[in-house]
DNA sequence: TGTACATCAGTGAACGCGCGTTCACTGATGTAC
DNA sequence: TGTACATCAGTGAACGCGCGTTCACTGATGTAC
């Protein structure tokens, strides 16, 4: 087992050391007033560094919020990530019919609820960086290309456990079909979307197009329903939000035919 | 017809003038530097006058932004009910089946439908001002209790269209019965909103719980949906977003039993 | 209708603070011979 | 193993800019008699 830092010099790890910090102490600001309030110079006073050394390790402000950024992407989508792959999948045990090669669909279903609730308690433990990437644009900041992957990583992790239960006709456990035709439009961005699926992993994403349109409003849902959380649109309405939630999750569950 | 202005002293004409475009010049602020960036020196620049000269109007800036969170939660909410009420409600016409006393079935559809088509146009229209109200908290502010009433507009509209129908038992045009049993947290939850609905409006909130429930889970697709088409999460995907956003806000109406 | 006084809008200077970024520099760490 | 040179981290001063809020003030508008 070799160190993280083996192999490195004295001033490499110091540069690597220093460059974590830099960002852990952004995280900190950014805490306090925000992304638009993030701040070179409170930073620098945090470090006890001189604000203009901080140009050693990021060019600008602008990029040391795409780390932040980065990081927050692939932070929620590795916890994720994770709770999908803590249901086991060799389910054998109880409810579901399985179907021939594929995960058990009463683990599927469990994994669609783990990932929800992972996306909730990190949205809860970070909630400055989930406004950082889910709220309001920073004025003046284009996120770079570099950040489209990582961002992807929630998504497709809830579209494919769809995938995974290898559905390729509707389910019978999802609600009328839809009430309107698929226009030529969002049968394209299907189609495009399918294909990033596929590059992504083996399997090719041999989907239904409606079933991932379904997959795409359960996703806005989530997203929308921590949004409101955390921001306090359910101030005295649905709040504490625990309840609501998993309800939510599950009839979102049910929607997509899991 | 009485004009607006009709017996206010020129004094108070002026204030009234004043106080409308300082938040005109607040609302032009917003889209270049956002929440965080609005600025009384600037829109004091803007009017030609002296930035202390808005102490005048604003006792500080938070107030300001109190103002322009009422007022933008107040617009939406207009737009929403505008919306609402262009769909005629005796139908007569066509397709649903109309029940006693209430309006026919198929128009509630197409008014939920013209509902979730407004948000979305306001939202486009005032990206800033909808930033302001459905994105990132501003970090040291608290929305008053002002801020309450109306941001109740625009659930309430889409709640009272699930009422309108007359609906007592669970639609059969629902997807299938909720799969997980409604804890009593979120039963007294839903009472809660039920009875302030009761309040707002005289027909009393005769809703069944479960489809509250899932009116909120629409409301909250809604706008995770435009949140997402404004904030970029689309960006590479289903982007541009309209024929998603149709087909979504359809089968929410079929979610919601419309 | 006219005068005396009170109200209020807007001024201009000041307080005390913040920011991102550039630049010439010192001194330590790393590398090639 | 030791020396000479190159690389790089961090300094400190400066540029040019921004902000919210307070306060004593002038002069116009409104009101009561």
């Amino acid at each position: 087992m070799t160190p993280p830092n083996a192999g490195m010099t004295a001033r490499e790890r110091a540069r690597a050391e220093l460059t974590r910090e830099i960002k852990e102490s952004a995280r900190r600001q950014l805490a306090k007033a925000g992304a638009n309030g993030l701040s070179l110079r409170a930073i620098s006073r945090e470090l006890g560094m001189v604000s203009s050394a901080l140009y050693r390790y990021f060019p600008s402000r602008d990029d040391l919020l795409t780390a932040l950024i980065i990081d927050a992407y692939d932070s929620i989508g590795s916890e994720v990530e994770a709770a999908i792959a803590a249901v086991p999948a060799d389910s054998a045990a109880g409810t579901g019919e399985a179907e021939e090669g594929s995960v058990g669909s009463a683990r599927v279903r469990e994994r669609w609820l783990a990932a929800g609730r992972a996306v909730r308690a990190w949205a809860r433990e970070h909630p400055h960086e989930y406004a950082l990437l889910y709220g309001s644009p920073v004025p003046g900041y284009r996120a770079p290309e570099a950040t489209i992957g990582p961002a992807s990583r929630v998504p497709f992790a809830l579209i494919g456990l769809l995938r995974d239960r290898g559905i390729t006709a509707p389910s019978q456990a999802a609600a009328a079909p839809p009430d309107i035709e698929m226009p030529d439009a969002l049968r394209e961005q299907t189609a495009v979307v399918l294909a990033a699926l596929a590059d992504g992993v083996n399997s090719p994403g041999n989907l239904p197009p409606d079933l991932l349109v379904r997959g795409v409003i359960a996703w806005t849902q989530l997203f929308g329903m921590v949004s409101f959380e955390l921001f306090g649109q359910f101030v005295g309405s649905f709040d504490p939000t625990d309840a609501f939630f998993e309800n939510a999750v599950a009839e979102m569950a049910t929607l997509v035919g899991l």
